[in-house]
DNA sequence: CGTGTGAATACAT
DNA sequence: TATTCACACG
């Protein structure tokens, strides 16, 4: 996940965040100047924070309750080896896991209606091996806090411990049950008719490219590593607590946010190229920070390097970078690295791996088929070593990960194959035409049904398959309201501002 | 002045 | 547990 300070470190002055209900938008919005008839919003949800959000909710579930009581504890330590029964054990996970889903689809039905917005749920495909290290570090992390769940109770009963091992369950959460949890949204996804899409990697890549396509609107997520993809508008901190007031309010950025409210940081006149470097300068998932680099030397050199006519830009970034970082030993080697890193950053910012649901295949954001990089990239470009970086496709693919084939891509993004493990989903039910699908790429398992016998459900679920599987295909990947709605969506240079469809744009507060 | 730190607070669960 | 504040360092 984003630095999530990082909204903060970008925009300091909380204040001039625009607040905004997406109530206001329930007649639609006036989505080109061509355009007489308002059209429904169109969001892209970055699913994953409400995941977590969930988890949350009710990851506490897959801890014995009893642990949480004194009155438990005691009974516990009373009766000895009290474990629960292996039945026991699957029906609290399954009741977990139904806990999590209704929890979401709670709310993506609400706001719809409460908003009249057209949803389409985007989920986090697999890890870019660019980002591999982070996870398992994260993953390590992981291991330690459900170890702490799962150790004996504390014999001493100190509060300390107990203290401890909540904690830790919390954090722990559904880790081991993800998988379920994806699988059952997306079937109850299916089930509710809400649009939803499976990103090949990071769905921040995703969503910024569905953003800038203009096949949505808005983006609604978490993560400020969208503003570092150059996406606008997002809203960010969407409230999800259901039972407060005020559930669909979010704080929406723009470009135009990023240029007005600081002053010793205007990013007015920076390029997308100049905010993804700004933004690694600063710290990314991708790779460390210099110390002593904040927000505003960061935007200093970055202004300088890009606007004082040097060809090599990022060379004089990285000058100026270890000129300004606080030079406790800065080897050479240090810098050899510490440019190695920062250039793949930049690569996996500037040309994710992404799915074009209208194309109906995978490609690199910014880079055709061809290997044809966009014209907005010229000014990066001109640094060889990462013009290097940026035509080695096998390189590359180590970074941002490979591109799978259309037919193995629309299935993934369909969500009946799993983009890391590119194998067809436990406990899913596919209809017969994708498994007809999953045969002919020779990846089709059924878990359910091992002698291969057609079960009545199945039968069910295929007869209706043209609408409902094709929910996705249908509602999201083929919908026509999912094409670019302007012709001017390929002019890439440089303007993401977006300013278009938020000419209805609500009174802001604050 | 900007950055990095830890402590205090408000918040939600 | 996340955000805000106050202070020290360069």
């Amino acid at each position: 996940m984003g630095v999530t300070g990082g909204l903060l470190k970008i925009l300091p002055n909380a204040a001039a965040f625009r607040k905004v209900d997406l109530r206001s938008f329930k007649n639609g919005i006036q989505h080109s100047t061509t355009t007489k008839e308002p059209t429904p919003l169109r969001i892209g949800v970055d699913i994953c924070v409400w995941m977590v959000s969930a988890d949350r909710a009710f990851g506490s579930q897959l801890g014995d309750e009893r642990h949480f009581s004194n009155h438990g504890r005691a009974e516990l330590l009373n009766a000895g080896e009290t474990e629960e029964s292996e039945r026991e054990r699957l029906e609290r996970d399954l009741n977990y896991v139904n806990c999590c889903t209704e929890y979401i689809i709670r709310r993506l039905n609400a706001l719809r209606e409460e908003t009249n917005v057209e949803i389409l749920v985007v989920f986090d495909g697999a890890t870019p091996p660019g980002k591999q290290t982070e996870v398992t570090d994260r993953r390590n992390r992981q291991a330690v806090y459900e170890q702490q769940r799962d150790e004996p109770v504390d014999t001493t009963g100190s509060r300390e411990a107990e203290e401890r091992r909540i904690k830790a369950l919390r954090k722990a959460g559904a880790s081991r049950h993800y998988a379920g949890v994806y699988t059952a949204v997306m079937e109850a996804l299916r089930k509710e008719r809400i649009p939803f899409l499976v990103a090949p990697y990071e769905s921040d890549g995703q969503l910024a490219f569905l953003s800038m396509k203009k096949y949505i609107d808005l983006i609604v997520t978490e993560d400020s590593d969208l503003i570092c993809y150059g996406a606008s508008p997002i809203l960010f901190k969407l409230k999800d607590s259901p039972m407060l007031e005020g559930i669909f309010e979010g704080i929406l950025v723009c470009k135009e946010d990023l240029a007005a409210n600081q002053g010793s940081v205007n990013l007015l006149d920076f390029s997308p190229g100049m905010l993804t470097v700004l933004f690694v300068a600063v710290g990314s998932d991708y790779s460390p920070k210099l110390d002593g680099i904040g927000i505003v030397t960061a935007c200093k050199i970055v202004r300088k390097a890009f606007l004082s006519g040097h060809e090599d830009r990022l060379a004089m970034v990285f000058e100026g970078l270890f000129a300004a970082a606080r030079k406790l030993s800065l080897t050479e080697e240090d810098k050899k690295v510490y440019k190695k890193k920062f250039m793949e950053a930049l690569l996996a910012y500037r040309h994710p791996v992404i799915f074009d649901p209208v194309e109906k295949r995978c490609r690199l954001h910014g880079i055709t088929h061809d290997g044809e990089v966009s014209e907005t990239e010229a000014e990066l470009l001109t640094h060889v070593p990462y013009a290097e970086l940026v035509n080695d496709v096998k390189r590359r693919e180590r970074i941002t990960g490979c591109i799978q084939p259309p037919s193995l891509s629309i299935l993934i993004a369909e969500g009946y194959v799993c983009p890391r493990t590119r194998r067809t989903r436990k406990n899913m039910t596919i209809p017969r035409n994708v498994k007809a699908d999953l045969i002919q790429l020779g990846i089709w398992k059924d878990f359910n049904n091992p002698n291969g016998a057609e079960t009545e459900n199945e039968r069910h679920d295929s007869s209706n398959s043209s609408n409902q599987v094709s929910g996705i295909k249908r509602k999201s990947l083929r919908d026509p309201r999912l094409k670019p709605c302007d012709e001017d969506s390929s002019t890439d240079s440089g303007d993401f501002l977006y300013s278009q469809p938020f000419s209805t744009r609500p009174p802001t507060n604050g």
